[in-house]
DNA sequence: CTGAAAGCGCTTACAG
DNA sequence: CTGAAAGCGCTTACAG
C-alpha cells in the first residue's frame, strides 16, 4: 500500500482536495461545511489509512513548530556536561509543553553558513560563552527570531537573551564574606571577557567597595595555580578565596587542587566561595556560593523564543535575568 | 530583508530558477553548465546569503539531511541521564561528522501521531526500553528508514537496530564467578520483559548451566529488597549476587542499599557483579561487571541510519551487536 | 455552503 | 548549453 494523499480521499469522498484539507485541518478558518460532507471525508480518510505529510503541511503553512538549538561546542560535550545538560533538559521540557520539536544544529564551528541553516526552524536558541557576531547579526537583520541563553552585550545589546543575574548573586557572596569578618579577599576569575565573567566581577567589586573590603582580582585559567601560590596568599593575610565558576569548572578545580597541595584546611585556614556551583560529584564539603538556575534558564528561553515566533501575545521583554539563589554551604568561616 | 529564494538568485544572476537549483545542488544529474553561469549563480547566492529551505527540498526531493531522534521519555531525563547522555553524545558526534542535523522529537508518549511526525526527517533513531509496535509498524510499512538503539525482537525481528551483546557479556560475568569458585549465585533482574533484560538472562542461564553453577533468578523492581533479604540469601549459602543494570539503575541501587543495611561487606561476605555499569558517582569500590559501549552505540546507529537513508553504498547489516568490554572491578572474591 | 486556483520553495524530467 | 514546465502534498485566500 503506497502513500495515501488528500487527493485520494477527495476522489473517494467525491469532493475537492481542498475540501479534504479543510475538513482534516479541523476547519480552522471557520469555513461553512455540511456535516454530511465532513463525515464522508472523515470516513474515507479513515478507510484509506491517511497519514498527513508533515513536510507538505509545513511548506504550505510557513510555520513548522520546530525550534532550533545551536551550541557552538557539541551539545553533548564531556567537559561542560554538567553545565549544559540541565539547560537542555529545561529547553526540552518547555518545548514539549508547548508542542514544539527541537532541531539540534550540530555545529563543529561557528561558520556563518552553519548559523544560517538555523533558519530552517521557526526560531533558534543559542548557547555558548561567546557570540559569532557576523552570523548572528545576519539573522537579526533578517528578522529571524533568536534567543541567547546567557546575557549578551554584543551588537549594541540587541540580542534577545535570558541570563542569570550574576551581578547581584556575586555581590551577595562578597557581602556574606564581609559580614563574616573577612577583610582581605582574593578573587580568581576566568581570563577571557565573556559577559558572565564581567558581570561577576562587577558585582564583586561593587560589594567589596561597599563593604570596605580589600580585594585582589586575578585572571587565571588555573594552570599556574599550585600549593606555593596558596601559601603566598595566606602569608599575604588573605582569609578568603572567591572563585569564578564557569562551564568547564577549570578554575575551581585548579584552585581546589592547589589548596589540597598546600595542605590548608577549608574553611579552617582559609574560607572559600565559588561564584556559581562546582560540578556535581566534587567530593568534600558543600562549597558556599550560589545556584545557577540552569533548568529555569532553558525553560524561560524557550518561552521567550516561542513568543517571538508567535507574536500577538503582548510584547515580551527581550532581556531577562533570573535570580541565582544563594547556597550557604560550609566553606565560609566566621572570623572573630 | 526576508527569506532569500532561488528565484531571487536567478533574477540577480540572470538565469532561470531551475538553473540555480541545478548549480546549488552540485549538478547531481550531470547537466552541462557553463563555468561562467555556475560562478555567477554561486556568487549571487553568496551575496544574497541564500539558505536552502530544507522543507521545500524535502518535498521536492524527498531528502533533507535531517535525522530524527525519538526518545519515549524526555531525551534529557533525570533518572536515566547517565544512560542516555553518552548515547546522545555519540549520536551527535557522528551526525556532525556526516553533516547532518538532528531533530529531537520531544515525545511525552508513544502516541502514533507523534511517531508519524518523525517522517519529517530523512530517517529516525528510536531509543527506549520498549517498542510502540503500531506506530513503528506503520513507519516500517511506509518504507521509512528507522534504527532502534538497542536490540529489538518485536515485529518478527524486522526492526533495524544497533544493540549491545548482553548475552555474551553476561555469560562472561557468570563464567568469571565460576572460575573464582562461586557455586551458588542469586541473580536479580528487572521485572519487565525488555530484550535487554531477556538477553542478559539468557547469557546468565547458559553460562551457569555450562559451569554447573546453582542459580536463582529473581525478578524485582528493588522495592522489596532490604537487609533481611540479604541475610536470608547468605544463610542460604549464596556467595555471589549478580544484578542487572538498566537505564535507571533502580535494582542496583536497591541492592546496594540492602547490602549496606544488612551490614555485609563486599566482597568479604558476598561477591557482587553488575551486568552493566552502575551510574557514575556511586561511591565505594569499582563494581565488577562490563561496560556498555553507549557512545559507540550512538555512533553506529547514526551510521546505519545514514546508510539506510542514502542507499547505494552496499547492503548494510540491519542488525548489529557491539561487544561490551568486561570490567574486572574489585567486588568478586576468589573462594578457596 | 463548496469548488477551483494559486502558491509555499524546491528538484527533476523534458524541451529547445 | 539553458529555459520553461510539471509537480512534490499541502493550506489559504478567493470565487462562485
Amino acid at each position: 500500500m503506497g502513500k495515501v494523499r488528500q487527493a485520494d480521499i477527495a476522489r473517494v469522498a467525491g469532493v475537492s482536495q481542498a475540501t479534504v484539507s479543510v475538513v482534516l485541518g479541523g476547519n480552522r478558518t471557520g469555513v461553512r461545511l455540511s456535516e454530511r460532507t465532513r463525515l464522508r471525508v472523515l470516513e474515507a480518510a479513515e478507510q484509506l489509512g491517511y497519514v498527513p505529510d508533515p513536510v507538505s503541511s509545513r511548506l504550505a503553512a510557513t510555520r513548522n513548530n520546530l525550534l532550533g538549538v545551536y551550541t557552538f561546542t557539541p551539545a553533548f560535550p564531556v567537559d561542560v556536561a554538567d553545565a549544559y545538560y540541565p539547560i537542555l533538559a529545561g529547553v526540552e521540557a518547555e518545548a514539549a509543553a508547548l508542542g514544539k520539536d527541537l532541531i539540534m544544529f550540530t555545529a563543529s564551528s561557528a561558520a556563518p553558513d552553519r548559523i544560517r541553516r538555523t533558519r530552517l526552524a521557526d526560531g533558534c536558541l543559542f548557547l555558548g560563552r561567546h557570540v559569532p557576531v557576523d552570523g548572528i547579526a545576519d539573522l537579526l537583520a533578517a528578522g529571524f527570531p533568536i534567543v541567547y541563553i546567557g546575557r549578551r552585550t554584543e551588537l549594541g545589546g540587541r540580542i534577545p537573551h535570558v541570563g542569570a543575574d550574576y551581578v547581584s548573586a556575586s555581590a551577595e557572596v562578597i557581602t556574606r564574606l564581609a559580614r563574616a569578618g573577612h577583610t582581605r579577599v582574593r578573587y580568581l576569575r576566568e581570563p577571557d571577557d565573556a559577559p558572565s565573567s564581567g558581570d561577576r566581577e562587577r558585582g564583586v567589586r561593587a560589594a567589596a567597595a561597599a563593604a570596605g573590603l580589600s580585594l585582589v582580582v586575578v585572571r587565571t585559567d588555573g594552570a599556574d595555580l599550585d600549593g606555593p601560590s596558596v601559601r603566598c596568599w595566606l602569608d599575604d593575610g588573605v582569609t578568603a578565596l572567591v572563585v569564578e565558576e564557569t562551564d568547564t569548572g577549570a578554575v575551581f578545580h585548579a584552585t581546589w587542587r592547589a589548596l589540597g597541595e598546600a595542605g590548608v584546611s577549608v574553611p579552617g585556614d582559609v574560607s572559600l566561595a565559588v561564584l556559581g556551583r562546582p560540578p556535581a560529584g566534587t567530593a568534600g564539603p558543600v562549597i558556599s556560593g550560589f545556584e545557577v538556575p540552569r533548568r529555569a534558564l532553558g525553560r524561560a528561553a524557550v518561552r521567550l523564543l516561542a513568543s517571538l515566533v508567535e507574536p500577538g501575545s503582548g510584547e515580551p521583554s527581550l532581556h531577562r535575568l533570573l535570580t541565582c539563589p544563594p547556597v550557604a554551604g560550609e566553606t565560609i568561616a566566621t572570623l572573630a
